[in-house]
DNA sequence: GTCTATAACGGGATAGAC
DNA sequence: GTCTATCCCGTTATAGAC
């Protein structure tokens, strides 16, 4: 059963990738929350507090559903893994879309709100490395500054694709083409050093 | 001679790259343009219209310095000016930063504001196929669908990379060194096809 | 821990003079 | 075209009861 601070932050998440950042209102997260605004003070001191572990949180979600795994499916192939990986994050479910734009939002706002950046950076971090592992299973021999490089194109291009999906200038079918044929370039690019 | 309403936009643009345009303030818009909130009205009707006009004016500007050449220098290799072109975006000075940090704060912004979607997603078409234009002349044989490809994909990349030099998770000489590693392996695979 | 009520303020927008 | 003055609403945050 989710606790109260819980529910506050699933609400917040959904808010923030309907409304943005921008849109936050206190009161009716209070309201979407079904709680006061007072118990969301009371919980995250300030509005900052609430964006931050709102990024906490939609961070532990997507770890939880990018790594899950059918257990009754065939593993798949490194590649195959790699793919499903970051194609995942341009998926239109419930869920995931949430979880992106809710990210995107937070991205941008840390342009200006350098509370969110520490944490902002940690998350990109570990998403950066887990990519970079992922793309060490495809291209075992190659070094490890190279796999970096180019799990942070990936990534990056991913946010880019991301928001221009969002902002709606990209469908997301035509984003996770492009998304494949960058990962297509990039492997090749990987395997002739 | 700037006219006042120039003189406006550029006091936007500065204002933008410096606060955000969540942090944008009519009044003190007013103030760092040097006029009345009044006058500001009465140009741009309202908040909305502030940052439609400022979205074209960065346009603008940003057609005149990417097009811009030493007319002394010897003309560059097509391979040069697109990596100049595209590296530009990424430049620490004062009028590429302004132009890159308002940019990536509209199109954020975008998401949620839908008056701003129609302008932007024209701008970026007229961007993509500029780059396309670029590529096309790197590699005359290949087919234009994959040059648009490869156009949205470097692009896309570009504005990931921008918002994270932006929120402080990159350092601008890294993002140039990623950015010319994704042009290498996107030409190479341009050039296998 | 949770609520209600409200203080306190910021900022968008307009009216009307010049 | 441009300014000054100001209305008024929305929003954050807090006080205090339960």
């Amino acid at each position: 059963m989710a606790s109260r601070s819980t529910q506050i932050l699933e609400a917040a998440a959904r808010l923030i990738a309907r409304r943005g950042v921008r849109g936050l209102r206190v009161e009716e997260l209070a309201a979407e929350a079904g709680v006061s605004t007072g118990l969301i003070y009371y919980h995250f001191k300030d509005r900052t507090g609430i964006l931050r572990h709102t990024l906490e949180f939609i961070n532990d979600r997507a770890e939880r559903y990018t790594t899950a795994r059918d257990p009754d499916a065939p593993p798949p192939s490194p590649r195959e893994e790699l793919e499903r990986t970051l194609l995942l994050e341009l998926q239109d479910t419930e869920e995931v879309r949430e979880n992106s734009a809710a990210w995107g939002e937070l991205r941008s706002s840390a342009v200006f709100e350098p509370a969110l950046r520490e944490d902002l950076a940690g998350a990109t971090l570990v998403w950066v490395r887990e990519v970079a592992a992922l793309l060490g299973r495809v291209r075992p021999t190659a070094p490890a500054t190279d796999l970096t490089a180019t799990a942070e194109r990936l990534t990056a291009l991913l946010e880019g694709l991301s928001m221009r999906w969002l902002s709606g200038g990209l469908a997301a079918d035509r984003a996770r083409t492009l998304l494949l044929g960058a990962i297509e370039a990039e492997l090749t690019a990987l395997g002739r050093r």
